[in-house]
DNA sequence: TTTTGTGAAGACATTCACAGCG
DNA sequence: CGCTGTGAATGTCTTCACAAAA
């Protein structure tokens, strides 16, 4: 909204490009302390800035990428992450030689070996698992040893880390199983007894 | 559980794998119709096949993947599709002859203009948008006017289509912002008074 | 005016606790 | 007995509606 030159903005504005209701916008914008303007709206600025806060983005977030093989890869060209003030500050493997990347991207790919080492001396708070199902139990136990914060782990199987451990899940499985769910209710696929039965 | 010999599981049992209430667990299926056993809990593979009706996966669902970049690479190469019954019928790019993957894999990249024919032609449902921010909506207009019923969205856009579109949107700078809102938290990071002023 | 911030109402979700059934 | 299925109780989230403020 910045850069389309609006400098004010309104809970209503807001919750239609969004998709939400306007006073869902104001009860959370003002859970985290009133920043709008009676009368008048949000400035855009002002509402960025303290967002950008809130969230923690003022800061830049250095995380680990195991695994680097194709999703590995897509994650490191992401270009998304920078803005949002992450930075991929080591990518590691478990067979740093057999790599999708290489030493493309002039991205070193590190052996498992180097995490305790490198999570200290850059300062890693993340950890991002790119790895197969198989193998992302042991590299979240490794990255918890390393000290790290928060994981977010792509493979499909639920980690079990320690309650200090933020850990958040994307499956990409479990999206498209969501959506297939929705299309069984539709008019094609008739609305058969469903359950019991074989 | 049925490859590890349990022919019979309770709500506890489930709800302690996953991290769930038993009444949150025995809730939702008997949501769905009650194939439980009194006094006994789930047969295993009863209660697999009824999800799997549920969910819709026992047909094979086909879907466009559109983008071969990077992620297109990375979701192609994904396993876990095949086991939940997704088949990725097509995959097509603006740029066919650019691509990350070439005919790697063994996978003819489309140009975009064949989206129309191919959809029809290979009853694909699903969408699958691995493609810029930049291309993303105009690529979801052209998913839903060649009617796949369902879009998987990989672009950090929101995306506007008709309501009779289920869409569902995967950001990865999301979840890793979601990640370092709970890390401001934290010790370290000190409670500044967070809110108003630059 | 206009639009925020917010109690109160309403909707929705989770959990409890127990009747009912195998 | 043991465990499901389910009303009732509790808890949480969303929306309404309006006083307060610019």
């Amino acid at each position: 909204m910045d850069g389309e030159g609006l400098s004010i903005v309104s809970s209503a504005t807001l919750a239609s490009r969004c998709g939400f209701n306007p006073a869902q916008i104001r009860k959370d914008l003002a859970y985290f302390g009133g920043f709008g303007i009676r009368g008048l709206g949000y400035r855009v600025r002002e509402l960025r800035d303290a967002l950008r806060r809130i969230l923690g983005v003022v800061r830049v977030w250095r995380v680990a990428l195991v695994g680097a093989g194709n999703l590995g890869a897509a994650l490191l060209a992401y270009q998304g992450f920078v803005q949002l003030g992450f930075e991929i500050a080591a990518v590691l493997d478990k067979d740093p030689a057999r790599t999708r990347l290489g030493r493309m991207k002039k991205t070193e790919v590190l052996a498992m070996e180097a995490l305790p080492e490198i999570v200290r001396q850059r300062d890693i708070r993340i950890g991002i698992i790119a790895v197969p199902a198989e193998s992302a139990q042991e590299v979240a136990d490794r990255l918890v040893k390393a000290k790290v914060s928060a994981i977010l782990n792509f493979a499909p199987i639920r980690l079990s880390v320690p309650a200090a451990v933020r850990l958040r899940n994307v499956d990409l499985g479990l999206e498209l199983e969501g959506l297939a769910y929705y299309l069984t209710q539709d008019k094609r696929n008739a609305r058969k007894p469903l359950l019991r039965g074989a």
